[in-house]
DNA sequence: AAGGTGACCGGCC
DNA sequence: TGGCCGGCCACCT
């Protein structure tokens, strides 16, 4: 298994349960590398790609939608969180904490 | 091999 | 959550 860096928050975000979402921070800095949250971004441009991974759940720490255009349309990702019971308006989650889910890397 | 880049974060104004 | 700046780490060309 190829433990890359990229693997590891893969494994983070598959981990979140639906109805919940979490900050790059929060899995960068479940990874050990609280810093490198750019780094965590960019593993979800690759990742967005792969269904395995739900991108969507994932937000910058003001709970906005940022990566929102990297998805297929433009409300996409607002529509699947919305979905899973999550309220979303001008393109940012309401009550963001309330739904914030820590990653946790010992389930590892 | 080196440089540029990126869906960020934290600190400061 | 208004805006700007520096840092940090891995990926791509």
């Amino acid at each position: 298994m190829e433990a890359n860096f990229f693997d590891r928050v893969y494994q983070i975000v598959k981990q979140i349960p639906p109805g919940k979402v979490t900050s790059y921070g929060a899995i960068a800095k479940a990874l050990g590398a609280a810093r490198s949250a750019r780094m965590v971004g960019w593993a979800m441009n690759a990742a967005h790609n792969l269904e395995d991974v739900p991108a969507h759940r994932v937000v910058n720490r003001k709970g906005l939608l940022t990566g929102k255009h990297h998805f297929d349309g433009t409300n996409l990702m607002q529509q699947l969180l919305e979905s899973e019971g999550i309220t979303v308006v001008d393109n940012q989650i309401v009550d963001f904490e309330k739904h914030f889910w820590q990653p946790d890397i010992s389930e590892l």
